[in-house]
DNA sequence: ACATTGACCCGTT
DNA sequence: GAACGGGCCAATG
């Protein structure tokens, strides 16, 4: 299993209405230490692909925005809207409310 | 095989 | 709080 196929495993089991964060996702797919891996793998999925990116976000509980994906900038934003998630004025994340806490048993 | 490229996180000023 | 810098590794051309 490929590093990258890691990764997306932990990534689709985050649940709706939900968020993950980068490093959180590393830990879960046994990179701690390496969050930066899962923010590259994620570059890498296919927008319409079935895995969850769009509930992985950055630790301050803000949208990271990739350059590429600059034509559909709030396409994520939209996405965790329509799963419940809200944004603050500043379109940031209540992470206390909404960061998902592996259940792992 | 080398160099480039990337959606980040954390500790210390 | 905000800003800065270092560290980290895999895939791609």
């Amino acid at each position: 299993m490929s590093t990258y196929e890691n990764i997306y495993k932990i990534v689709r089991q985050i649940p709706i209405g939900k968020v993950a964060t980068y490093g959180q996702v590393s830990e879960l797919a046994n990179l701690s230490g390496k969050p930066r891996l899962v923010g590259y793998a994620l570059y890498r999925v296919d927008i319409a692909s079935d895995i969850p990116w769009h509930r992985v976000i950055n630790a301050k509980g803000e949208i990271s925005y990739s350059p590429l994906r600059q034509g559909g900038d709030y396409t994520q934003k939209v996405l965790l809207e329509q799963e419940g998630i809200e944004f603050n004025t500043e379109g940031k994340i209540n992470l206390r409310q909404y960061l998902w806490h592996p259940g792992n048993y």
